[in-house]
DNA sequence: TATCCTTTGAAGCAA
DNA sequence: TTGCTTCAAAGGATA
């Protein structure tokens, strides 16, 4: 069972290749302050701009009460028509050199490595490997098109998306304010290029490596997503650039600051070997960081 | 039940 | 300015 997958990974190497031109990464494209975010800036319309001009009415209503000076909770905006992939103007791309780290995890079918994966038999007992038999199952919710991924900024606190109008009973002050605490609906970031990439990819990745596990998927994802084009990144941080812009329209006092700490971690030490190279792997082993890779530098004629 | 894992990118923050 | 940290999604595994 492993060794096939070993193989059929192999297999698919063929298929995505690492990266080419590795150092030749796009411009740095301007962060999108809120301060430096000029409306005049949009270089042609699209049905999201059309949305800025035009916002949802229940942005608006939100945006009245909020003048007025009374609290009325946002509701979630129908923006299912801003997830497609459009092809307009593209935006220049980030500067970020990222190079992919090598895999952690075993893959299957379809999953385009060209590294070696650690020994099978590294950690006896450990909680991981993970990998089971490749599943069939497919389709339980996962969206196929882009175009059907819902809104995700706005959830409660809870983390369900069904959002709970506030309770407006007669309760003291504090009561309230505690309740107000707890049922507070959370915003949530909104998502980067790759997070879109993957949410677009993700039920692809899973029906063609048959595989269930996130973490792995993502392994494979990030590994394709420095196998496109820059063409075909461009596709995705433009339309993080509008994910940005319309996030800002619709929660102007919003600051990423403001979800910190809502997700609490077991341990600092934990967290620090999972972000410093001392990450465990698919067996459970920390392995040592990997060198970095050395960069591609074109030869020079003297 | 909450957190981890795993990825990249954006943003916040301390030095 | 730099470097580190956190959080976005996803769902099985784990504490």
């Amino acid at each position: 069972m492993y060794k096939e997958t070993v193989y059929s990974a192999f297999n698919l190497l063929m298929h995505y290749p690492a990266p080419s031109g590795a150092g030749q990464h796009p411009q740095p494209q301007p962060p999108l302050h809120k301060a430096s975010q000029p409306p005049h800036s949009v270089p042609q319309l699209s049905p999201l701009y059309e949305h800025f001009s035009n916002p949802h009415p229940a942005q608006a209503a939100a945006d009245i009460s909020q003048k007025q000076g009374v609290h009325r909770p946002l509701q979630t905006p129908d923006l299912s028509g801003f997830y497609s992939l459009t092809s307009g103007s593209m935006g220049q791309l980030p500067h970020t050199v990222s190079w992919p780290s090598p895999p952690l995890y075993p893959l299957s079918p379809s999953c385009g490595y060209r590294q070696h994966f650690p020994a099978p038999t590294a950690a006896p007992g450990a909680p991981y490997p993970r990998f089971t038999h490749p599943s069939l199952m497919l389709g339980s919710g996962v969206p196929g098109h882009p175009s059907a991924i819902p809104h995700p900024a706005i959830v409660p606190s809870s983390g369900k998306q069904d959002l709970q109008p506030y309770d407006r009973g007669l309760k003291t002050q504090a009561e309230s304010k505690a309740e107000k605490e707890v049922k507070k609906p959370t915003i949530k970031k909104p998502l980067n290029a790759f997070m879109l990439y993957m949410k677009e990819m993700r039920a692809k990745v899973i029906a063609e490596c048959t595989l269930k596990e996130s973490a792995a998927i993502n392994q494979i994802l990030g590994r394709r997503w420095h196998a496109l084009s820059r063409e075909e990144q461009a596709k995705y941080y433009e339309l993080a650039r509008k994910e940005r812009q319309l996030h800002m329209q619709l929660y102007p006092g919003w600051s990423a600051r403001d979800n910190y700490g809502k997700k609490k971690r077991r341990s600092r030490e934990k967290h620090q070997e999972s972000t410093t190279g001392g990450k465990r792997n698919a067996f459970g082993t920390y392995p040592e960081k990997a060198a970095a890779p050395v960069p591609f530098l074109p030869m020079t004629v003297l």
